[in-house]
DNA sequence: TCCGCTTCTTGATTTTGATCAAGCCGCTTT
DNA sequence: AAAGCGGCTTGATCAAAATCAAGAAGCGGA
C-alpha cells in the first residue's frame, strides 16, 4: 500500500498549486487527494460541455485550458485561458451542478479532477474556507469587470499591449523578452478578435509601441512606452496590481 | 423614543428588499437597521468615486444608480445600472476597503448607506450568510460572463433586443408594452454603444423584429420573433432563466 | 407661453474590424 | 524530396459602428 499512499501524497502536493485550497482543513485536503485522479490530455480534448451535469471541478497542473461559450449559430466567446495552479468548474456548486461554460485542452495538459461534493461539504462546514472562496470569486469578478472595460474602450493593438504587460515584470527597465504562451490564433480569441485582425494589430504595435516580434518571441523594448500606449485607455492605473 | 424605534423598523423593512440580507441573523439585521441612514439624491449625484476609501455599502430603495469606471483619457465603461433591491459597494470588503468602480445617481433615488464593518462581521461569523453571499457573487459572475459574450458576439440591434427581453415577461403571448427604465443615452452606454448607434439600431429592430417605439414606450408585437432575432447569437437558450 | 437646455434623431463621412481569398512558412509524414 | 497540413500573414473588399455636424423634439423653469 506504500505506493498508493505515495500516489495520494503526490496528488496532495499538487493541490498545493491552488491558492484556494490552502484554506481547507487538512482532512479535507487528504480526502480530496484520495478521490483525485490526474490525467494527461492532448490538445483538442473536451473536458466538459456547457450545461453538462457537473460532478467534478478541476485543477490544472500543466498546459493550457480554454473556457468558452458557444452559440446556436456556431460562434464562440472565450471566457478565459488557464494554466498551472488555476481551478475551473468549481462554481458549478452554485449553479445547480451544471457547468456554465465548456472547457477544452488547447496545449497538452495534466489535469486533476476533484469531486464537487467534497468541495461543497468543505464550503458548508469550514467558514474559513468559505471566506477564502469569497475572496477568490471577488477577484474573478474584478477581472471580468476589467475585461468588459477593455473590450469596450481599448482598440485591438492596445488590448494586445495590455495582454503583454500582464505576462511580464511591469517594473522592468530596458528590453524584456518573452514567449507567447500559446498559439496566436488563441491569443486573438482570448482578446475577442479575429486572427487576421490580431496579426495586423501586432504590426501596428510594433510600429507604434517599440516592440519586436519574431514567431512567438516578443521583445518589449521599453515597458513604459508600451504601458503609455495601452494603459491610457484603461481605468486601472499602471502598473496593474492584479496579475 | 417611539419615533426612533419606528424609524428603525421602517429601515429594517426596507432591508427586506435585498435578497442577500435574508440570510442574516436577526440581531444583524437590527444592528444594520440601527446604523442605516436613508437619503434621497437627485440625478447626477456622485455617491462615491472609483478607488475611494470604502466605509459603506448601499441598498437601492428606489430610482436608478449607475456603476462605472473611467479612464485617464475620459472615456467611460458602464458596469451596471441598478434599481430597487440591488446592493452595491459590498464587495469592497474583499478589495482592501476600496471601491472598484464609481457610483452615480441617474434617476432620483432613495438610497440606504450601511456600514461595511457590520457586513464584514456577519460574513465572518455567520456561515449561512457567507454561503448566501457566495451564491450572489456566483450569479454576478455568470452575468458578467454573459455580458462579455454578448459584446463579442451580438451586434447592436440584437443586444438591444436581448435587453428588452429581460425587461418583460418572456412567456407572454401577443403584444407586450413597456417603458424604458431610463434615458436612451444611458441604455446605450449600458449596452456599450454610442447614442447615435443606439438610435439607428432601434430603427433596425423596428423593421426586422416587429417592434414599435414611441418616445420611451416600446411595444413588442411578438416576443417569439424578437427572441429568435436576438437569441440565435447567444449561448443561453431562450427563455433566459436569470432575469 | 416662450426660452433654453438636454435628449434624441438624422445625415455624411471616417475608422475599425470582419470577411473572403490567396499564398507562405515551418513542420510532419510518407 | 515531395506532398500535405495547420498556423500565420497579406491583400482586397465589405460591414459595422464611431465620429462629426446639424437639427428636431420634449421638458422644466421663468
Amino acid at each position: 500500500m506504500a505506493s498508493l499512499n505515495e500516489h495520494v501524497m503526490r496528488i496532495k502536493s499538487h493541490l498545493e498549486h491552488a491558492h484556494l485550497l490552502h484554506a481547507g482543513h487538512d482532512h479535507f485536503l487528504e480526502k480530496l487527494a484520495g478521490e483525485a485522479s490526474a490525467t494527461t490530455h492532448s490538445k483538442g480534448y473536451l473536458i466538459f460541455q456547457q450545461d453538462d451535469k457537473a460532478e467534478y471541478f478541476y485543477l490544472v497542473l500543466s498546459g493550457w485550458v480554454k473556457l468558452y461559450r458557444e452559440t446556436l449559430d456556431g460562434s464562440m466567446a472565450v471566457i478565459d485561458i488557464l494554466t498551472t495552479g488555476h481551478l475551473f468548474g468549481e462554481s458549478a456548486i452554485f449553479e445547480d451542478h451544471h457547468y456554465a461554460y465548456a472547457a477544452e485542452i488547447v496545449e497538452d495538459s495534466e489535469i486533476v479532477a476533484l469531486p464537487l461534493s467534497t468541495l461543497k461539504n468543505e464550503v458548508e462546514s469550514n467558514s474559513e474556507f468559505a471566506l477564502s472562496l469569497l475572496r477568490l470569486m471577488s477577484r474573478y469578478r474584478r477581472h471580468q469587470a476589467q475585461e468588459i472595460e477593455h473590450r469596450t474602450i481599448q482598440n485591438t493593438p492596445q488590448r494586445i499591449g495590455c495582454f503583454f504587460l500582464r505576462l511580464i515584470d511591469q517594473k522592468a527597465i530596458g528590453p524584456v523578452t518573452f514567449e507567447l504562451p500559446y498559439d496566436k490564433t488563441l491569443v486573438a480569441a482570448r482578446l475577442g478578435m479575429k486572427p487576421e485582425t490580431f496579426s495586423r494589430a501586432l504590426q501596428r504595435l510594433r510600429d507604434e509601441a517599440n516592440i519586436e516580434i519574431t514567431g512567438s518571441k516578443v521583445i518589449v523594448n521599453d515597458v513604459k512606452t508600451l504601458a503609455e500606449y495601452s494603459c491610457n485607455s484603461c481605468s486601472t492605473e499602471f502598473p496593474c496590481k492584479d496579475v
